[in-house]
DNA sequence: GTTCCTGCAAAGGTTTTGCACCATA
DNA sequence: TATGGTGCAAAACCTTTGCAGGAAC
């Protein structure tokens, strides 16, 4: 599988730093809706919120702990599938790797990946023209299309020069 | 999960029929590689053919099983390792379901997904501005891009109106 | 005849579920 | 205080691996 401690970058190469508006948000739906803010979910928010996600759920647990909080296993499954299920949280799978969990933030604003398929090191990208096409595609089709997932394939830098 | 007897359709709705071509270029291919057919291969490589893709490890073998052959689940999931790994197939990984299997067909000429996430019924569609719109992408990148795959999720309209 | 494929069974890795205890609102 | 969240352990699920026997070339 691929090296997990690798972050996501935008094309620019910069990452996110704390996101505490998708943090306020997220606390602010669970309670909205009913739901507790117990310590495994609370220690997922604002992990994700500080990681910027694209994270698969073991290395949450993981990272949860490293900073010195316990957390079952169980739990963090939970809490990401009921993030993922209030529109918080977009759920990336990939072929041969555990589905990683993003960040969704407010007003449409999206991007898509391009990955690795030897080190499975993940870049953003955002393009308007294929928004556009995909719009287009979208009206047309006979689904009521609410989302897309757009995942380029091929070989970063380093694995190039590797090989 | 989803609903696994539900074949892929395109968008005008009707199925593809036995790929005899495709099935002949795999075996070609296999010998080719100094790959023996064996009765596995040969009964994943003729079904896949028949049913036209997009399936899941499992059904492959189930669907081998009912026509009276009998196979092992871990010989299809090799044969269908291979027969991707020699660009045979062409995996779909989705949230909530294990991957798919789908022909790949030569040219380049290809296709991509519009899935129900109520039902998990799928649909095939092209477009080229889409394709154009990729392909600019793939060239700005800092990535060599090989391949891509577009997802559109929502859906379909027995479950829209059943809802 | 040799090599490689196959099938079974067991293991591996990820995710889900059951249940008793505990914390949140 | 009542409800629902949490953690542990066990199970479920999908996929891979090991190995002995058999088939393809």
């Amino acid at each position: 599988m691929y090296d997990r401690a690798m972050p996501a970058e935008t094309e620019s190469g910069h990452r996110h730093s704390a996101d505490t508006g998708w943090a306020h948000r997220a606390l602010r739906e669970l309670s909205q809706r009913g739901y507790r803010a117990g310590g495994a979910r609370s220690a997922v928010i604002e992990l994700l919120a500080e990681e910027g996600g694209c994270m698969e759920a073991e290395d949450v647990a993981e990272r949860i702990r490293e900073r010195g909080r316990s957390v079952g296993t169980a739990s963090v499954y939970r809490a990401l599938s009921l993030l993922s299920e209030l529109g918080l949280l977009h759920k990336l799978a990939l072929p041969e790797a555990p589905v990683r969990y993003e960040l969704v933030r407010p007003g449409g604003e999206h991007h898509h990946h391009i990955v690795c398929d030897e080190c499975g090191k993940t870049v953003l990208f955002s393009d308007e023209r294929l928004e556009a096409a995909i719009a287009e595609v979208s009206r047309r089709a006979a689904f009521e299309v609410q989302a897309h997932d757009i995942t380029l394939h091929g070989h970063c830098q380093s694995c190039q020069e590797a090989a």
